[in-house]
DNA sequence: AAAGTGACGTGGT
DNA sequence: TACCACGCCACTT
């Protein structure tokens, strides 16, 4: 396959890929980093279409720290088990202290 | 080329 | 305070 056209879509790759080791953020901090915090929902788009590039998309979860996305990962509990195994607590598809282990783009990378 | 899709967020009731 | 409905905009077909 041809590379791709610099699109939003890699934006979102890129900010996601920085998404450091136990930490999570959500889709309206990445959109809101990329000066589109009215397009969170292509964020969450993007991440469908991330299956197959090495993006950590089981970081990325709704802003209510719930794992919306799970659906989307091969079989039942492997985006929970991934963070779990990141030292993450989830319960019943929510985040515990989700505070804690947010990682908000717009403070970590302003300078990026 | 046009229309539909979607792993969200916010505001109003 | 919690739930419902609308808006949003790049990508795919």
């Amino acid at each position: 396959m041809l590379p791709e056209t610099p699109s939003f879509f890699e934006r979102v790759y890129v900010v996601v890929r920085q998404i450091p080791y136990g930490k999570v953020t959500s889709y309206g901090a990445i959109a809101n980093y990329l000066g589109a915090k009215q397009s969170s929902r292509l964020v969450g788009y993007a991440m469908n279409n991330s299956h197959g590039k090495d993006v950590p998309a089981h970081r990325v979860v709704n802003r209510k720290g719930l794992l919306t996305g799970k659906h989307h990962f091969e079989g039942t509990n492997l985006m929970q088990q991934l963070l779990e195994s990141e030292g993450i607590v989830v319960v019943e598809n929510q985040i515990q202290e989700f505070d804690k282990v947010f990682w908000n783009p717009s403070e970590e990378l302003r300078n990026l």
